[in-house]
DNA sequence: CTGAAACCTGAATCACCATTCATGTTAAAG
DNA sequence: CTTTAACATGAATGGTGATTCAGGTTTCAG
């Protein structure tokens, strides 16, 4: 069922079966080429889907010829992990930055939701290029939410240690709300963009700080 | 980019490209072998991916002749398609059953998770599935999540009229909760079952009663 | 019992596409 | 201005796997 003729490890430290990728350019020209077809990978499988995008497509809409492509990936499993990393770092960055100015730990989720959809609006490659990833190779995505999970979890820590939400287990609280985000993207930013943004936020924000029960609901063993 | 000579409604009602579904068996060993040929594709596609299955791994996997396939189902996709139909009424079918019992809403939403979880450790393939007939025809997985939430909306609804639940916008609720529970089951029942259930419900419930902040954090408009 | 419909079979067909490679072109160090 | 490494090119190769089909076998209604 396996045939893994020759194990290798990539730029990202993974045990792999592909070939190992090839070195980075080392002129101009090549970093620019590299940068096309990552872009061109990005808009070809976000579109297509990467199952039906084939490596002549990716070069076509780069511009460049077919062998060109393998002067700087070694496949197309390679270009995906390639392209995942890239996003995810983008992405990263964004929140940061659209949350840094956050008051408290409650604002800083909403400022983080509201962005987070913003940015999908603007990018719905990265939901599809990411899920997808999931099943070429599911260290790509685990990776993935590993890293968003890691500092999450270190903000929520944080917030818990000011006194700005209730002790609890941070862990499970950090997928649940990455699970949330994921979903409310998909529907609400993907789908079907009827709904407003600020209404979405402001029903979370509800969600976060009051839950979903009437206060005369009392707590029971 | 699209080459589509005859489109046709398939079973279900939706309009594709793929020729239509052939009828359903006539004879009791034609249901045998359809039941058998749709198992194994469960078992295929979970375990290795949409994908990676070959229409002869189902066959032989079922114990069938590679024609056989092609008596029951169009093509990989129309398999694909009668699955996560399949899976998703006896998912439905399993939840219902759990949380019929249920107090009130908070508690229907505790045997809920606590019943998809055992029921996603079960029977992963039900995710891998689902997941992967998102990026074959979106229709399929829209479908699955539509059904799954107009439900989730209508107890919603109930629990809100009977005052369980505070008003607010429970098509967005639905679908936060929907988030939550997927990557919650994602990474707690399919990757790494070492926490306990029980931790993970309370986790939630916790936040679905009291939210996430302190009591002290006062509401601010 | 009997014929027609339903079902089974698996080798052959055929389109698609990832990857390679031999050859030509460009960049830039010395 | 050379010279060489880097880069570009796209036709050719080879493997894979979905789907078809023509001919056999089983079921079952009448």
């Amino acid at each position: 069922m396996s045939s893994v003729p020759c194990a290798a490890v990539t730029r990202s430290g993974n045990v792999s079966n592909a070939s190992a990728a090839p070195a980075l350019p080392k002129t101009a020209r090549g970093a620019r080429t590299r940068a096309r077809i990552l872009k061109a990978a990005e808009e070809t499988f976000g579109s297509t889907g990467f199952h039906r995008s084939s490596i002549a497509d990716i070069t076509r809409t780069a511009g460049v010829a077919l062998g060109s492509f393998y002067n700087y990936f070694a496949g197309k499993e390679d270009v995906l992990r390639e392209l995942v990393q890239h996003m995810g770092r983008q992405l990263r960055a964004h929140l940061e930055a659209e949350t840094a100015d956050a008051r408290d730990r409650l604002q800083a989720e909403e400022k983080g939701l509201r962005a987070f959809l913003q940015y999908l609006c603007a990018n719905p490659a990265l939901y599809r290029v990411l899920q997808e990833a999931q099943f070429v190779d599911e260290t790509i995505y685990r990776d993935y939410y590993q890293a968003f999970g890691e500092r999450y979890l270190g903000m929520l820590a944080n917030a818990t240690g000011k006194g700005e939400i209730r002790p609890g287990n941070n862990e499970v609280r950090v997928w649940a709300l990455m699970g949330m985000s994921n979903f409310l993207g998909m529907r609400y930013a993907l789908w079907d963009q009827s709904a407003a943004f600020e209404d979405i936020v402001a029903v979370v924000s509800d969600l976060l700080r009051n839950g979903l029960t009437t206060d005369s609901s009392e707590e029971r063993t």
